[in-house]
DNA sequence: TATGAATGAGGATTCATTCAT
DNA sequence: GATGAATGAATCCTCATTCAT
C-alpha cells in the first residue's frame, strides 16, 4: 500500500519532468535540451531528475512513448463518431496534422527511436507504436469488409506505409515550409490534404 | 616552388574531405560528425579542415548538396533507357532505394535544409533540391501528355508528394529496419516496392 | 543536503576567483588570462569558473569594477584625516600611487572601460568609476570653497584631467621603469612626486 | 654595390609590410592583426612576411619605433616656424592630438613597449622613444633661458611626465570618448586643450 | 529523497609559424 | 627569394553526470 503511493507519487513527478522536458523541446528545439533547462523549468535540482531518469536519453525515450499514446488517444477520439472506415482514414490523417501542430518538436523524436536505449524503455516505446499501426491496420480491416477499401491490401504493411509517409509529409512542411507554400503557390494544409486524398485514392478501389 | 594549387587539386582536397565526413556520419551519425573525428580519418589536421571549409555548417551543406546532385544523376540514369512515365516513376523510385542504401545517413542531411547557412551555399542546396523536384515534375508532365498519368495531377504538387513519402518511407527503413521486416514478414525491399506501387496506383487512371 | 551555498559563500567563491584572475594577470599580464590558467591556480575545473562567471569579459569587468572600489575606499582612508584640499589631492595620488604598486596589472583593466560587457556589468563599472572622478572633483570643490584651490577650475573636467594623467604616469613608470630611473637618475617614486607637485601647482594660485 | 641594392629593395619591402600591417590595425585594432591579414593586404604570401620579419612581435616593434619617428616629424614640423618655447610646447601637445586622431591605433603600441623583443629593436626603440624626449627636453632648456619657463625645472623630468601625461589624456579620449564628453558637456578637444593649459601653466613662472 | 556544486571531457574555431617545393 | 598549404596547440565555452551533504 505505501509503496503504491509512493509509486504513484513518483509517477506524478515524472510525468511532471516530462512535461517540462516537452516545453523546452518546444521552445527550443531537441538539440537544444539539457537537463539544467528541464531542472529549472520543473523547480527541481539537477540531481533530482537524475533520481527519476536514469540519463536524458531515457527521458527523450519516454518523450517519444508519451506522444505517441497521445496520438493514439486522438486517432480514437477522431474516428469515434465515424462509420466509414476512409472516413475513419482521413479523420486519422486529420489528427495528426492537428497533432504535428500542436506538437511542432514531434518528428524530432522519431528520429530517435534507434538510439541505444535501456530495454525496457524501448520495449515500452515498441509498444506504443505497435498500437498506433494496429490502430490503423483495424480500421483497414473494417473497410475491407465494409467493402470500402480494396480487399488485396495488407492491412499491416498500409498501416506502416501510412505511418511512413504522413511522418515524412508532416517533415517536409516542417522543414521547409516556405518554400513549399511558395513553390506550390497554395498553404501547406492544402498540400497535406492533396497527401489525405493519395492515400484514400490508393485504398480505394 | 609549392605552386597554388590550382582549382582541380584544391576540389580533389575538399571532396575528399567530404567524403570523410560522409564516412563519419555513415558510423556515427551527423550528431556525432566533429571537425577533430573529420581530421583524423582524413589524416589532417584540424587547422587544415578550415583550409577549405569556413565551418562545419559549410561542410553539412556540402553535403547535401552533393548528395541531391548524386541523386539527381541516379535519377537521370535510372530513366534514360525508359520510354513510359509511370515506369520512370518507378526508375526514379528504386534509384532512390539504391541510394539510401549506399548513404544510409542521408535522411539525416534532409532535415538539415532550413538551418542558418551561408546564403551561397543556401542557394546552392535549394538548386539542388528544386532539380530533383523539377525532374519529378517533368516525367509527371511527360506522363500527362502520353495519357499514362491522370491529367487532374498537379505536377509540381505531386513532385514534392513524392519527395515527402520517399523520404519517410526510407527513413522507417533505415530508423526500425528489423521491427519493420518482423512485423511484416517480409524484407524490406519489399515494403519499399509496395510504397512503390502506391504512388503508381495514385498517378495511374 | 547540500544547502544552496548561501549568498556569502557564493560570494567568498566569486572573490577567490578573481583574486585568482587578478594573480594570472600580474604575473602574465591580461591577454594571457585564459579561463584554463584560473581554473588552475583557483584549483577549480574550467566548468566551475563558468558557475560563478557566465564568461571572461565578467570576470575581467568585475575585477575592473572591484579594482575601483578598493581604489575609492583608498581615497577615502587617505584623505580622512587631511583638511587642506590640496593635501587632500596630494593624499589621492598617494593612494593612486600605492595602488598601482600592489596592482601592478590595473592600467591593463583601464582600457577595457569600453568592451562590449553586459549591460548591468557596464552600468557598475561605470558607476564605479563616477564615484571616483566624483570624489576628486569634490575634494576640489571644497578646496575651492576654503580658497586653497583656484576658483576658475572646473571640478569635474579637472576630475578627469587627473584620472587621465596619473594613469598616464603610472603606465609610463609601470612600461619602462629602468629606463625611467637610469635616465632620470633617480627612483620613480621621485618622479611621481613630481608629477604630483605639478598637479598641485596647477591648481594653485 | 649590389648588396646595398638589395638592402634598399628590401628595406622597401619592409615598409610596405608595416604599412599594411598599420592600416589593418586601424581598421580592426593590434589584437587582430594577423599575420595573414597582413600578407593579405601586402598581396604577399604568409611565408613572405617571415622572409623580412622574424616574426609578429617584430613587425609590432617595427611599428612603435616608425610611429615615434613619424611623431618626431611632426614635432619638428610643428614647431619650426615658432619662437616663444611655451608655444613650441603647445605646438607638440597639437601635434601630438592631430597625430593620435590620424593614428588612432597609437595608443595600443605605447603598451607593447615592454614585450620580449630582440635586443636590436628594442634598442632602436628605446633611441627613437629618447629622441622624444630630448625634443622636448630641449625645448624646455631653451624656455628657460628665454626666461619663459621656470628655472626650477628639471628638463629631462619634465619632458618624461610631458609624454606620460599626454599619453594617458589621449588615451582616457580614446576610450571613454561619448562618457568624456557627456559628462564634461564639452567636446574632447576642449578636454584636451584644458590638459595643454595645465602643462602650459605649470612650466610658466 | 533532494540538492546543486563540481567536474572535465569534448566541441568549434583561430592563428603564429614552418617547410617542402 | 617566394609561396601558401599544413600544422596543432591554445582558447572559450557547454553539459551530462556524479556525489557529498
Amino acid at each position: 500500500m505505501q509503496r503504491a503511493l509512493n509509486e504513484k507519487a513518483k509517477d506524478k513527478r515524472k510525468s511532471h519532468v516530462l512535461k517540462c522536458a516537452e516545453q523546452i523541446i518546444q521552445e527550443k528545439g531537441l538539440e537544444n535540451l539539457s537537463i539544467a533547462s528541464v531542472a529549472k523549468k520543473a523547480n527541481l535540482a539537477v540531481g533530482t531528475i537524475y533520481l527519476y531518469f536514469p540519463n536524458k536519453e531515457d527521458i527523450i525515450a519516454h518523450l517519444a512513448i508519451k506522444s505517441r499514446k497521445v496520438l493514439l488517444q486522438e486517432f480514437q477520439a477522431s474516428t469515434v463518431h465515424l462509420e466509414d472506415s476512409l472516413e475513419k482514414i482521413r479523420g486519422i490523417l486529420l489528427a495528426y496534422l492537428d497533432f504535428c501542430k500542436k506538437y511542432t518538436f514531434y518528428y524530432e523524436l522519431v528520429s530517435f527511436y534507434e538510439s541505444g536505449l535501456g530495454l525496457e524503455e524501448s520495449k515500452e516505446l515498441l509498444e506504443a507504436s505497435k498500437k498506433l499501426t494496429a490502430f490503423t491496420a483495424n480500421i483497414i480491416r473494417e473497410g475491407k469488409e465494409q467493402g470500402t477499401i480494396r480487399r488485396e491490401i495488407n492491412e499491416k504493411e498500409f498501416a506502416f506505409l501510412l505511418w511512413g509517409t504522413a511522418v515524412g509529409i508532416a517533415q517536409l512542411i516542417h522543414v521547409k515550409p516556405t518554400l513549399l507554400s511558395a513553390e506550390l503557390e497554395k498553404d501547406n494544409d492544402h498540400f497535406y490534404f492533396s497527401y489525405i486524398n493519395l492515400i484514400i485514392k490508393s485504398l480505394s478501389y
